[in-house]
RNA sequence: GGGCCCGUGGCCUAGCCAGGAUAAGGCGCCGGCCUGCGGAGCCGGAGAUCCCGGGUUCAAAUCCCGGCGGGCCCGCCA
């Protein structure tokens, strides 16, 4: 093509000729827009007609060029189809079960921190995203030939988990009520202690306000009101639990200050008592979340505890790294990184991918008790993480509202001497989850869990069984519905804020992982009916090729370069574009073309291959999805 | 107040970065198809000021500017 181009007299690279494809199949296979060609052949025509028409003269007999028509300013190709179908097997063949698949990463290593959410409470459908989206990062990373870690940060030191920490000591005595999941209570606790804690805070300044009323009165009275709301909704689940806490806030003379201490005294291991409560309590989590992971077909590699950064020195050596650097101030009496002038230099913004507009504080390093902040911790933690696995990469996938802390990490990492790290940290970025009638609100206690709607889907997909009368499968119903919830996680792009609509949720045809997983069924269960796993190559002979099957051979046939581009973008919303348009041309055709029972050898082997393609492309790409690929459904 | 992201039939989503012909898919709605390799399927139909207003261009859903609407961030929380 690029040939063709400059015998015109025209320079154009391949990447840059504006190929596209027609709206209309009568408009043929692919099309030029000469227009706007004509920067590159500059000079040499004085209209886009005029260079429509030279270079559909010029490509006329070009291999693989079955007919050129020049309609206006377009040159509409139609494909030579046999000779495309040919090269479809020949690729076929040789790329073997991997068709679709390019690994242009062999050889490097990343770390993916992902789900890592606080543990004071079960994963919640934004930890649900999370993890989807991390899982397919990861596999996705995998397919291209990487070596991969996948990493869950336990933040243990967290101002969250000392109010959880310090509701489940106030409660230690109680029993959680029968059969709530461990981490389901776990949520309960810190929701009580931080919801009970601030009540305290709102009455100290409701009588501190009465005397002058007015609006700011008003305004504690409103939020007085929610707070206790909050607390019965939380009694409700666990009375007695929720009791001890609320007496044990009421003793406190400043029951902030109470929480403060716990996470000094854990941050410091001054109280090894609380030290082992803490670690329990966290621990009690984390068996929840495994145990919803292991339901999501997801499992960690590694779970780095942040109490472990301090006792390893870790978090010392950056707060020294930090000391010594042009950048150290006194900023509001604590120490913190000014890296401002930094941010100044677009050069290094853009190699660290700092966004243009955004306004970058100092960062503080330390509270004036002396703990540490999180994104300290998060500093050391990416330090370790480069060196731990001996990454190229790592990518913290995390939602966008904390754009603005990793910045700061990545800047603080350039400024104490950590280039490298700095430019090779990536925050894959997505939009929150949200509910139709607003935010969820952990503190709360307020949020729609994994398990919840692990349980509903698989509830509905046995009703669905049910009525199509089809075999029980304890295995596949669990099966559909995780992965229903994860098609339903990484279907919309992760840049849209997601509103979780439980009746949409359930909709399993809209949300059509079913769908997916059907087709791929169906195309194995004709290699089951055909008994071998492949087709007989050397007897395909490409016919036919119009209509569905020649669409469906032309997408197989560019297949991997769709599969690829979404790969590297790490973009799973294009992956399930590019499947679902497979499956709907395969079910299409499917339902009118016999398959095994096509008469003419040469024919039905090219459809065999044909049939073959679009079971290994749906397969490879529901692998990176982390969609269950089952031979029966 | 400043910044980032999003706005596409009744609902949800793709297309936008790399501008091109009649805006694509799903749900829902209406109407068809089971003695056939899997009906969780297939075929057909109705349904759209691509948020608004300017600009650039032969050509704008797409690029630029200005609005409007929604989300998020601007903490000794994470």
């Amino acid at each position: 093509m690029s040939e063709t181009l400059s015998t015109l007299g025209c320079h154009a690279a391949l990447a840059e000729i504006p190929i596209e494809i027609p709206p209309r199949p009568e408009f043929g296979d692919i099309a030029i827009v000469a227009a706007r060609l004509m920067r590159a052949c500059g000079g040499v025509v004085k209209s886009p007609k005029e260079l429509a028409v030279r270079l559909g003269n010029a490509l006329e007999g070009v291999e693989g060029v079955g007919k050129v028509e020049v309609k206006g300013i377009y040159v509409n190709i139609f494909i030579d189809r046999e000779w495309y179908g040919r090269r479809l097997l020949e690729h076929l063949r040789k790329s073997g079960d991997s068709y679709g698949i390019i690994r242009d990463l062999e050889g490097t290593r990343f770390v993916i921190d992902y789900v890592s959410l606080n543990p004071v409470h079960p994963l919640h459908i934004g930890s649900g995203r999370n993890a989807a989206l991390g899982e397919f990062v990861a596999r996705a990373l995998e397919a291209r030939g990487a070596e991969v870690s996948r990493r869950y940060y336990v933040n243990d030191l967290g101002l969250q988990v000392a109010y959880m920490v310090y509701g489940y000591r106030a409660s230690r005595k109680v029993r959680p009520p029968e059969g709530m999941k461990i981490d389901h209570y776990m949520g309960i606790v810190y929701a009580a202690a931080a919801t009970a804690v601030e009540l305290e805070q709102v009455r100290k300044q409701l009588e501190e306000a009465r005397q002058e009323g007015g609006e700011r009165y008003r305004e504690l009275l409103r939020k007085a009101d929610e707070l206790v709301a909050a607390i019965a909704e939380l009694r409700h689940k666990a009375p007695e639990t929720v009791e001890a806490i609320i007496e044990a806030v009421k003793k406190e003379d400043d029951p902030e200050a109470a929480v403060r201490k716990v996470l000094a005294d854990l941050e410091f291991m001054r109280d090894e008592e609380l030290v082992v409560i803490a670690r329990e309590a966290v621990e009690n989590v984390l068996a929840g979340v495994r145990e919803t992971l292991e339901r999501l077909g997801i499992s960690m590699d590694a779970y780095d505890w942040e109490s472990d950064l301090v006792r390893e020195g870790l978090v010392a050596e950056v707060l020294e790294k930090a000391r010594r650097s042009p950048y150290y101030i006194i900023y509001k009496g604590v120490p913190a990184l000014d890296v401002r002038k930094l941010a100044e230099n677009k050069e290094l913004r853009r190699r660290l991918r700092i966004p243009e507009g955004l306004e970058i504080p100092p960062l503080i390093l330390a509270r004036s008790d002396g703990t540490t902040l999180y994104t300290t911790k998060d500093i050391a933690y990416t330090i370790k993480k480069f060196r731990i696995f001996n990454a190229d990469q790592v990518i913290n996938v995390i939602a966008v509202e904390q754009t603005l802390p990793q910045a700061q990490v990545r800047l603080a990492l350039y400024a104490i001497g950590h280039g490298r790290e700095a430019e090779n940290l990536i925050h894959y970025a997505y939009e929150m989850v949200t509910l139709p009638g607003g935010g969820m609100k952990g503190r709360r206690g307020r949020y729609v869990t994994v398990d919840q709607v692990l349980n509903t889907l698989e509830a509905h997909v046995r009703a669905e069984l049910g009525e199509t009368g089809r075999e029980m499968n304890d295995e596949i119903v669990k099966a559909v519905a995780r992965s229903a919830f994860k098609y339903m996680m990484l279907s919309t792009s992760p840049l849209k804020p997601l509103i979780f609509d439980y009746y949409k949720a359930l909709d399993i045809r809209s949300n059509s992982a079913p769908y997916i997983m059907y087709t791929y069924a169906r195309t194995r269960g004709i290699f089951r009916n055909l008994g071998r796993d492949e087709p007989e190559w050397e007897k395909a002979e490409p016919r036919n090729l119009e209509g569905d099957l020649w669409r469906l051979v032309y997408l197989l046939g560019k297949a991997p370069l769709d599969v690829s581009k979404a790969l590297r973008e790490l973009r799973p919303e294009d992956l399930i574009t590019a499947i679902n348009e497979i499956a709907n041309l395969f079910n299409s055709w499917y339902s009118r073309e016999p398959i095994i029972r096509e008469s003419d050898e040469g024919y039905r082997e090219f459809k065999v291959a044909v049939t073959w393609a679009v079971s290994k492309v749906l397969e490879n790409a529901m692998r990176v999805l982390g969609l269950d690929a089952l031979e029966k459904i």
